[in-house]
DNA sequence: AATCGTAGTGTTTTT
DNA sequence: CACTACGATT
C-alpha cells in the first residue's frame, strides 16, 4: 500500500499500532508529523473509521492548521470531519455546548493574559490589598498554576501559616466569582472548567468518549498537568491514544508543562507501546552529532541518539565578535556571501537567527536595516495585543456579551468622552452593592437619578450609542458592525486628528484587522461575531508567520521550536544569556537551558553559525560575558572559528594557534579563555597554588575584573582576583 | 481629565 | 537604555 511506502520501519510501526495506549518518542526532524498526519489517513482509508471518531490535539493553531493541511493532502474530501484542534480551542468548543450547566452562559467571552491582570487588580483593590506587598503578577502567576493543576478556588487549602497563600485564597475566589458575573473565562479555565464539566456531569463526558474512539497529542512534552487529566478523562486506560512527543524539546516547564507526563504515561496505561523515532531527516552530520553531544549532558532524560543518512556537510562556524554590533555585522557578512554563492532564487527565507531574548533583536535589526536585507521578526510585540486592537476587540467583546463589565470598563471612555474615574467608580460600588453587571448598573444609575446631571447626560449619550451597537449584532455583518463603531465612537476620527507616526501606525493595524475580518467572513459563511472573538482570542503571532515572504527571519529559541531552515545562526552564546542567568536554581533549569539551545541546532538543516560577543550592552550598560558553558559541550573537531575579517594570520584560527602553544589541550572546548578567565560558579572546588583546594562561596564581576570568596580549609575565606589566582577547578 | 515627571524594572510566552 | 506605571500637577 502506498501509504506505508514512505515511512521507515520505526514510522510505519507506529502508523500501523492503531490500537490500545501508544507512546512515540520523536526525536528532532524525525518526522513526527509525518507519522501523526500518515497515522490518521491509515486509521481512516484503510481500517474506515469514520473521520469524526478521530480527535488530534496540538497546542498551536498553526501546528493544527498544518495538520489538517496535509491529511487533506493524503486523503482530500475523506479528511473532513476530524478534529483537529489546539487543546483550548477545543475546549472552547465543548464549553460552547455545555457551559450552562456549570452557570455560565453560552456566549462567554475568553479573556487574555492583559485582561486577566487587569480584572485581578480591580478584585485585589476591592479587597484593599497592598500591590506592593502582593504582587499582582505574583498572584496572577499563582492563580495559573493552581488552575494548571486542576484546582479550584474551593479545593485550594492555603497553608495557615502562609500570609500569601491565605491572601491568594481569598483572592482566586474573589476573582474567580467575578470572572463568572462578567461571563468571562481566562485561558487556565478553558481546561479547567471543561475537567469540571466532565467529572460533574459524566453523561457530557460519555457523550465525548464516544465520540472519539482514536486521541492523538502532538508535543506530549509540553502538556501541563490539567491537559493531561483531561486527556486521560477523553480515553479510558484501554483505549486507543498516541501521543507523540521529545523530551529533549521540553522547553516549556517554567510555564506549567509537565515533562513528567511522559513518564507517567506508561504507569498510567500499563499497556502502552513505546515506539522511538531517531532517523532525522534535516540535518547534516555534523549538525547532528553537535546536537546529540549537547543534550546527551542531560540527566533527565531518556536516551536516544539521533543518526541521519544525510551528507557530513560543512563544519559549524564559531565567531568571537568585540560586541553586538560587531555580531550582527558578522551575520550580515555571512548572509551576503551566502547569497553570492547560492543560486537559490529565494535566499533570504532559508535564513534564520535565532537569539535567546527579543532584547537581543536590536542590534541585528539595526544591521538589517542598514545593510537592505529584507527581514521579519516573527514574535514580539503581538498584533493582538495592541492598544487599539484591543479596544476595538473590547467593544465587540461586550456587544456580544453585555455582562462583559470588564471590557465595558476598558471601552467606557475610549476614546475619551469625559466619563471620569469618579463617576464610574460611582456606578461600580452601585453596582456591586446590588450585584448588577456594570451596564445593568449604569441604567440602574440613570433611572434612579444618581448622578450628577452633567455625567448623567454622558453616561445617558454612551449607552444609546452602545445599545445601537447591541441592536446591531443580529442583523449588520461583523466588519460593517466594527465599522459603525469605529466611526460612532469617534475612534477614527481621534486618531486621524492627532495625526502622529504613533496614530498613523495605529490606523493601519487597525486596517489589518478589518482586512482579517473581512477575509473571516468570507472563509467562513456567515462567520459570527462570536466564532471570530474565538478565533482571535485564540490567535497568537506565530500563528500568523508562515516565511512565504523571501526575508530572513528572526525569532527567539522559544519561537523557533518546530521550525527549520537551511541556514540558522545561533547569537549571543554567552554565560548569562544562554544559559540565561534568570533561570531557577536548580538543575533541571539548567537542562532546559541546555534543551532550548538543542532546539535551536537542530532547526538547521545545512549549516550552522554561532556567535558571541565579548561584551554587550544590557541595560545600558556594557557588560563583558563570558562565553556560554554549552559551547564546550560541542565537539571541537566539529567546530570552525571565524577570525575577524581583516585580521592577521587570517589563515590560521585562534583555536589552532591556541592548540599548539598548549592553551587549549585537546578534547575541550572552544570557549576556554585564553586569559585563564574561569567560568567559575558558585560552589565549586578550586585548588590555589599557594592556599590549596578551597570552596567557591561566590562570585563577583566578569573578566579581569573577576572576584571570588574562597573558602579554604588551610587558611579560611579569601577574596582574590581571579585573574591573578590561578585557580585550577576539580570539580 | 489630561499631562508631565520620576521611580522602578528589566527571560523565554504554544493559549 | 527604554519602557511602564503611578503619582503629582495643572
Amino acid at each position: 500500500m502506498s501509504l506505508l511506502d514512505d515511512l521507515n520501519p520505526a514510522q510505519k510501526e507506529a502508523v500501523l499500532t492503531t490500537e490500545g495506549p501508544l507512546l512515540v518518542f520523536a526525536g528532532a526532524g524525525s518526522g513526527k508529523t509525518r507519522v501523526l498526519t500518515y497515522r490518521i489517513a491509515y486509521l481512516i482509508k484503510e481500517k474506515g473509521i469514520p473521520p469524526s471518531r478521530i480527535f488530534a490535539v496540538t497546542f498551536t493553531n498553526k501546528a493544527a492548521e498544518e495538520m489538517r493541511e496535509r491529511v487533506e493532502r493524503l486523503l482530500g474530501r475523506s479528511a473532513r470531519g476530524i478534529w483537529i484542534s489546539t487543546f483550548h480551542s477545543a475546549c472552547a468548543r465543548i464549553l460552547r455546548h455545555h457551559i450552562e450547566q456549570l452557570g455560565y452562559q453560552r456566549n462567554f467571552v475568553i479573556y487574555d493574559e492583559e485582561d486577566q491582570e487587569r480584572h485581578l487588580k480591580t478584585v485585589m483593590k476591592e479587597l484593599g490589598l497592598d500591590f506592593k506587598m502582593f504582587h499582582p503578577k505574583a498572584m496572577q502567576s499563582a492563580i495559573d498554576q493552581l488552575k494548571n493543576e486542576g484546582m479550584t478556588p474551593e479545593q485550594f487549602q492555603p497553608s495557615y501559616y502562609n500570609i500569601f497563600q491565605k491572601r491568594l485564597a481569598q483572592v482566586y475566589q474573589r476573582y474567580q466569582e467575578d470572572l463568572k458575573r462578567n461571563n468571562g473565562v481566562d485561558f487556565g479555565d478553558l481546561l479547567l472548567l471543561t475537567t469540571l464539566l466532565f467529572k460533574k456531569f459524566p453523561e457530557v463526558l460519555r457523550t465525548y468518549q464516544d465520540l472519539w474512539h482514536y486521541v492523538m497529542v502532538d508535543e506530549f512534552q509540553d502538556t501541563n498537568l490539567i491537559q493531561y487529566q483531561l486527556l486521560r478523562q477523553l480515553v479510558n486506560t484501554h483505549e486507543n491514544i498516541c501521543v507523540v512527543g521529545d523530551d529533549d524539546q521540553s522547553i516549556y516547564r517554567w510555564r506549567g508543562a509537565e515533562v513528567g507526563n511522559i513518564l507517567n504515561f506508561e504507569r498510567d496505561f500499563p499497556e502502552t507501546k513505546v515506539i522511538t523515532l531517531e532517523q532525522n531527516y534535516r540535518s547534516t552530520k555534523n549538525i547532528l552529532h553537535a546536537a546529540n553531544s549537547m543534550v546527551q549532558r542531560n540527566r533527565f532524560r531518556k536516551e536516544k541518539v539521533l543518526w541521519t543518512e544525510n551528507p557530513e556537510g560543512e563544519r559549524i562556524t564559531f565567531f568571537v565578535a568585540k560586541d553586538e554590533r560587531e555580531e550582527a555585522d558578522f551575520v550580515i557578512r555571512k548572509i551576503k556571501e551566502y547569497l553570492s554563492a547560492n543560486p537559490s532564487s529565494e535566499p533570504y527565507r532559508e535564513v534564520a537567527v535565532f537569539y535567546r531574548i527579543n532584547a537581543q533583536s536590536r542590534a541585528l535589526e539595526e544591521a538589517f536595516v542598514k545593510h537592505h536585507i529584507p527581514y521579519t521578526i516573527v514574535g514580539g510585540l503581538k498584533f493582538y495585543e495592541r492598544r487599539e486592537i484591543k479596544d476595538i476587540l473590547a467593544y465587540l467583546k461586550w456587544v456580544s456579551n453585555p455582562s462583559d463589565s470588564l471590557s465595558l470598563r476598558r471601552i467606557i471612555n475610549v476614546p475619551s468622552r469625559g466619563i471620569g474615574e469618579k463617576t464610574l467608580e460611582k456606578i461600580e460600588s452601585y453596582s456591586r452593592e446590588r450585584g448588577l453587571s456594570l451596564y445593568e448598573g449604569m441604567k440602574a444609575c440613570l433611572a434612579e437619578d444618581w448622578l450628577s446631571p452633567l455625567a448623567k447626560e454622558k453616561i445617558f449619550g454612551f449607552l444609546q450609542m452602545i445599545e445601537d451597537f447591541m441592536k446591531e449584532v443580529q442583523s449588520v455583518p461583523l466588519t460593517q458592525l466594527t465599522m459603525n463603531i469605529l466611526t460612532q465612537t469617534k475612534y477614527l476620527d481621534r486618531l486621524k486628528e492627532e495625526g502622529t507616526e504613533e496614530a498613523l501606525s495605529r490606523l493601519e493595524n487597525i486596517d489589518e484587522l478589518l482586512s482579517v475580518m473581512m477575509e473571516f467572513e468570507q472563509e467562513e459563511e456567515g462567520g459570527s461575531l462570536q466564532s471570530f472573538l474565538e478565533r482571535v482570542s485564540l490567535m497568537t503571532e506565530v500563528d500568523l508567520y508562515e516565511n512565504k515572504e523571501n526575508r530572513v527571519s528572526l525569532m527567539t529559541l522559544h519561537c523557533a521550536k518546530g521550525l527549520e531552515f537551511p541556514v540558522v545562526f545561533m547569537v549571543g552564546m554567552e554565560e548569562g544569556l544562554l544559559p540565561h542567568y534568570r533561570r531557577g536554581e536548580e538543575i533541571e533549569d539548567l537542562e532546559e537551558e541546555r534543551r532550548l539551545c538543542y532546539v535551536g541546532l537542530t532547526r538547521a538543516k545545512r549549516k550552522l553559525y554561532l556567535s558571541r560577543a565579548e561584551r554587550r550592552s544590557t541595560f545600558g550598560v556594557g557588560r563583558a560575558n563570558l562565553p556560554s558553558r554549552f559551547l564546550d559541550e560541542l565537539p571541537l573537531e566539529l567546530i570552525e572559528v571565524e577570525e575577524p575579517s581583516g585580521e592577521e594570520e587570517k589563515d590560521r584560527g585562534w583555536v589552532e594557534r591556541m592548540k599548539e602553544t598548549g592553551e587549549i589541550l585537546e578534547g575541550e572546548g572552544i570557549s576556554w579563555h585564553p586569559d585563564g578567565f574561569y567560568p567559575l560558579k558558585m560552589g565549586m572546588k578550586v585548588r590555589h597554588p599557594k592556599f590549596g583546594e578551597g570552596r567557591v562561596r561566590s562570585v563577583e564581576g566578569m573578566d579581569e575584573e573577576q572576584k571570588a570568596t574562597i573558602l579554604f580549609s588551610s587558611v579560611g575565606p579569601k577574596r582574590l582576583k581571579v585573574k591573578y589566582a590561578n585557580l585550577e577547578i576539580i570539580e
